[in-house]
DNA sequence: AGGCAGTCGGTTTTT
DNA sequence: CCGACTGCCT
C-alpha cells in the first residue's frame, strides 16, 4: 500500500504488526493518531479484516469522531462499520441491549455529576447525618474511586481496611451511603457514569455467553490514551481481547492526567506482565514542535520517578525561546496576552485559531476573556460551564428523561413542579417516602395520587401525570424532535422561558432551541437509525460541552489544560504559572500528585508547535479574594537554556509590588517593618468568630482591631492603591503589617 | 406554596 | 464571586 511510504520506520512497525498484543508508546506530537488510523485501514484493506470486526476505543467523542474522519478519508465509507466511540458510549450502547440481564430497564437513565450528588445530598439528609462531614463531592468521589476499581457496596462494607480508612477519615458511614445510593440508583433504573463501565463488568462477569458474544464480534481491539484507563476500563478491553489476544494499547504515561478519574498509570507500566509476548513500538520522534519546546518538556517531565524509558527528540529548528511573562494581577497578565496575540498576529500573518490559551482551572477564564473582548479578539471557551449544565437544558432533557424511563428520581424531581403548578416540597416528600419506604415504583404513586396524597394536591399530581401520559404517547408516535418540541411546549417550559424578557431569559430560551434543534439534527442524520427519544436521550447523555460545534469562525481557544490533550497551535500560552494553583494546591498531597501536575505541565507545553509563553500573576482574585502569588515551582524546574524574560512586560508596578511585598501569604500583603520583639510574648489567641471583611471599611487611623492571626493591633495609616485599600497596622505581637482592607478579615474594637 | 433577603460555604481537572 | 440553603413573610 502507497499510503504506508509516509511512515517512518517505528510508525510503520506499529502499523504492520497486525496480530497479538501490541504496546504503542507515542511520545507528544509523535504522529499517533496517524499511525491508528492507518492500522485500521491496514486492517481492512491488507488484511482484508471486516470493518465490523473492529473495535476502537477512545476518552473523548471528539477523538473518536476525529479518527472515525479520518479512516473514512482514507478508505472510505467502508471505515463507517468499524465500531468507534468512548468506553463510556460503547458500553452504554451495550448495556442497552443486555440490560435485562442484569436487573435493569432497556431504558436505563444515566445520572450525570449532578443528578448523583442530588441523590447524595438526598440520601446523606435521610441518614440525618451531617452534610458538611459527608459532603456530596467527597462522597461522590469515594464511590467512584471504590467503582472504578470495581469494588461493589457489598464489598466495600465488608472490607476492614476500607472500613479503618473511612473511620480514620471521621467518615465511618460511607459505605452505608454508597449502599443506599446504588440501591437508589437501581429503583430509578438509573447508572451514573462509572455505573456504565461497572456494570460492564458485571455483565461480562456473570454472563459468559454475552461476553462470548461480543469476544467473537471483536476480532481487534483498540485502546487510544491508554495511560488514562483505570482497573474498570482496563478490565472489560482485557476480557473482550482474551480469546483473540489482538488488542493494540496506544499511549503516553508522560501524559497520564486523569487519575483523579481513576486512570492508573501502572495499567501502561504493568501491561507487559499481562502479556509476556507483547510487542512495543515506540514513537519518539516529535513532528511538531520546535527543539526549544521539546526540550523544555522534556526538561520538567525527567524529574519524575514513575516513567517508562523513552527519548522525545526532533529535527525541526531551534525555534523562538520560551517567553516568560510576569504580570502584576490576573487582569494585568490578561492585558499582555491580547496584547502578545494582537502583536503576534500582526507581525506574523497569523490567525486567531493559530493560537491557544490554557490555564488549570476553568475560573481562569475570565480575565483572559475580559481582555480579549477589549481588543476585539474573537475567542472561543471550550468547555467551562457546559451547555448541557445549563438550568434550562437540564430542565428540558428532565422532561424527556421522565416520559422515556417514569422511574427516574433526578428528572422527576425537577420538573414535577417547574414550570410551577402547586406542587410544593412537602407534597414531592410525601411522594418519594411512599415510593421508597414501601418500594412501589415512583410512576404506580404518581397515578395513584388519591391513595397518597389530600385532594388539592392530589389533583395537582393528577394533572402532571396525565400530561406525562400524554408525552408519552406522543413519543411512541413520533420521532424525537417533535416529541421533545410538544413537551417543550406543553410542559409550559417554553413559555416561562418566552415571558422572561432579560437579556439572560432571552438566551435561556435561545438555548432551549438550540437543544431543540439539535434534536432535530439527529432526527435528520441517516446515520441514526433509531430516531426515538429514549435514542437520543442516551446519545445525549455522554455528551459534553466539548462535543459540540462551536462557530467555526476563527477564534482564539481558551480552555483547561486537560481538555487541550490532542490538540495543537501555533502559539500557546500557558498562565497562571503560579504556585499552589498550578501544580495545583488541592492536589498536592503526595509525590504521585506532583508528577501528575508534572505531566500536565508536559501535555501544555507540547499543544505548542512554534511558540510557547508561560505567564504568572503575582496577585490574583479567586472567590471574591485577592490572594498574593508565589511563582510556580515549575517556572524553576525548566531547562533555563530554553527561557527568556520579556523585559518589556516586567512592569514598574510589578517590580515595585515585587520588592516591596515580598512575602506573601493569604490575608495580608506583606510584611513592612520586620517585628523586633521576642516571639515568646506572644499570648495564645482565641479569636472571635466575628471577624468580617468587610468591616475593614470602616477603618480609620487610630482604631484598635483585632486580627485572627496577629492578635490585637492599632490602624496608624490607611492608603489607596490603585484599586486597593490598604492598612497599616502596628500589632503588639508582631509589628507592623500591611493588610489589604477588601479581604483582611478584622474585628474592629473601638 | 411561593417569594424574598440574607447567610454560608466552596474554592480542580471530565466521561 | 456565585450558587445553595434558611428563615420569614404573605
Amino acid at each position: 500500500m502507497d499510503y504506508l511510504k509516509g511512515l517512518n520506520p517505528p510508525q510503520r512497525e506499529a502499523v504492520e504488526h497486525t496480530e497479538g498484543p501490541l504496546m504503542i508508546i507515542a511520545g507528544a506530537g509523535s504522529g499517533k493518531t496517524r499511525v491508528l488510523t492507518y492500522r485500521i485501514a491496514h486492517l481492512i484493506h491488507a488484511k482484508g479484516v471486516d470493518p465490523f470486526n473492529i473495535l476502537s476505543l477512545t476518552f473523548t467523542n471528539k477523538a473518536a469522531a476525529e479518527m472515525k474522519n479520518r479512516i473514512e478519508q482514507l478508505i472510505g465509507l467502508e471505515a463507517r462499520n468499524t465500531w468507534m466511540g468512548t468506553f463510556h458510549s460503547t458500553f452504554a450502547k451495550i448495556l442497552r441491549v443486555e440490560a435485562d440481564k442484569i436487573g435493569y430497564p432497556s431504558n436505563f437513565s444515566i445520572y450525570d455529576a449532578d443528578d448523583s450528588k442530588s441523590l447524595i445530598r438526598t440520601i446523606v439528609k435521610e441518614m440525618k447525618l451531617d452534610d458538611k462531614v459527608y459532603k456530596p463531592n467527597t462522597v461522590l468521589s469515594r464511590i467512584s474511586g471504590a467503582k472504578n476499581r470495581l469494588i461493589s457496596w457489598e464489598t466495600y462494607l465488608n472490607d476492614p481496611f476500607i472500613k479503618a480508612d473511612d473511620e480514620a477519615a471521621m467518615k465511618p458511614r460511607m459505605g452505608e451511603i454508597y449502599r443506599n445510593y446504588q440501591r437508589r440508583l437501581f429503583k430509578a433504573g438509573a447508572m451514573d457514569f462509572d455505573d456504565l463501565l461497572f456494570n460492564t463488568n458485571v455483565l461480562f462477569r456473570d454472563h459468559l455467553d454475552v461476553l462470548n458474544k461480543y469476544q467473537q464480534r471483536f476480532k481487534y481491539v483498540m485502546v487510544d490514551e491508554f495511560q488514562d484507563t483505570n482497573v474498570s476500563q482496563y478490565l472489560i478491553t482485557k476480557k473482550l481481547a482474551a480469546v483473540h489476544q489482538n488488542i493494540c494499547v496506544v499511549g503516553d504515561d508522560a501524559q497520564s492526567i486523569y487519575a483523579f478519574r481513576g486512570a492508573d498509570i501502572q495499567n501502561i507500566l504493568n501491561f507487559e506482565k499481562d502479556y509476556p509476548d507483547l510487542f512495543v513500538v515506540k514513537l519518539e520522534q516529535n513532528y511538531r514542535s520546535t527543539k526549544n519546546i521539546v526540550q523544555a518538556a522534556n526538561s520538567i517531565i525527567a524529574k519524575n520517578k514513575a516513567q517508562l524509558k523513552k527519548e522525545v527528540w526532533t529535527q525541526n529548528h531551534n525555534g523562538e525561546l520560551i517567553e516568560l511573562i510576569k504580570a502584576s494581577s490576573d487582569n494585568e497578565e490578561g492585558r499582555m496576552v491580547a496584547t502578545t496575540i494582537f502583536e503576534e498576529k500582526n507581525n506574523k500573518k497569523l490567525n486567531n485559531s493559530d493560537f491557544a490559551v490554557l490555564y488549570r482551572t476553568n475560573s481562569q477564564s475570565r480575565s483572559i476573556e475580559e481582555a480579549l473582548r477589549k481588543m476585539n479578539i474573537t475567542y472561543k471557551i471550550v468547555g467551562g460551564l457546559s451547555f448541557y449544565q445549563r438550568k434550562e437544558i437540564k430542565d428540558l432533557m428532565a422532561y424527556m428523561r421522565f416520559v422515556v424511563n417514569k422511574e427516574d428520581e433526578e428528572a422527576f424531581k425537577r420538573v414535577i413542579n417547574y414550570p410551577k403548578r402547586g406542587i410544593g416540597d412537602t407534597t414531592v416528600e410525601k411522594i418519594l417516602v411512599a415510593a421508597y419506604e414501601h418500594d412501589i415504583p415512583l410512576w404506580e404513586v404518581l397515578t395513584n395520587a388519591n391513595s397518597f396524597l389530600s385532594g388539592r394536591a392530589a389533583n395537582a399530581v393528577d394533572d402532571f401525570t396525565t400530561m406525562i401520559k400524554s408525552f408519552g404517547i406522543e413519543m411512541e408516535r413520533k420521532d424525537a424532535y417533535e416529541a421533545a418540541n410538544s413537551i417543550a411546549k406543553q410542559s409550559g417550559l417554553l413559555r416561562e422561558l418566552y415571558e422572561d424578557k432579560t437579556i439572560e431569559g432571552l438566551n435561556r430560551y435561545e438555548n432551549v432551541q438550540e437543544l431543540l434543534n439539535a434534536i432535530k439534527e439527529y432526527v435528520d442524520n441517516p446515520e441514526n437509525e433509531d430516531k426515538s427519544l429514549g435514542a437520543f436521550l442516551q446519545e445525549i447523555a455522554l455528551l459534553t460541552d466539548n462535543d459540540r460545534d462551536k462557530d467555526t469562525t476563527d477564534a482564539v481557544t481558551l480552555m483547561t489544560i486537560h481538555s487541550s490533550k490532542g490538540l495543537e497551535f501555533k502559539q500557546v500560552f500557558v498562565v497562571g504559572m503560579e504556585e499552589d494553583l498550578f501544580p495545583s494546591q488541592m492536589m498536592m498531597q503526595s509525590r504521585e500528585d506532583l508528577e501528575e501536575e508534572r505531566r500536565l505541565f508536559y501535555v501544555a507545553t507540547t499543544r505548542a508547535m512554534e511558540k510557547l509563553y508561560l505567564t504568572y500573576a503575582l496577585t490574583r482574585y479567586r472567590f471574591g479574594r485577592l490572594l498574593n502569588c508565589e511563582p510556580s515551582r515549575f517556572l524553576e524546574e525548566v531547562d533555563p537554556a530554553c527561557i527568556r524574560v520579556n523585559k518589556r512586560m516586567t512592569s514598574a508596578l510589578s517590580g515595585a509590588l515585587r520588592n516591596e511585598f515580598s512575602e506573601g501569604r493569604s490575608g495580608f500583603i506583606g510584611i513592612k517593618k520586620p517585628a523586633n520583639r521576642p516571639t515568646t510574648t506572644a499570648k495564645i489567641h482565641t479569636p472571635s468568630p466575628d471577624f468580617k471583611p468587610s468591616n475593614t471599611n470602616n477603618l480609620k487611623e487610630g482604631m484598635l482591631v483585632e486580627h485572627p492571626k496577629f492578635g490585637y493591633g492599632k490602624v496608624t495609616k490607611i492608603e489607596i492603591e490603585g484599586i486597593n485599600k490598604k492598612a497599616s497596622i502596628q500589632f503588639d505581637n508582631f509589628g507592623e503589617k500591611v493588610l489589604l482592607l477588601s479581604f483582611a478579615k478584622l474585628r474592629i474594637i473601638d
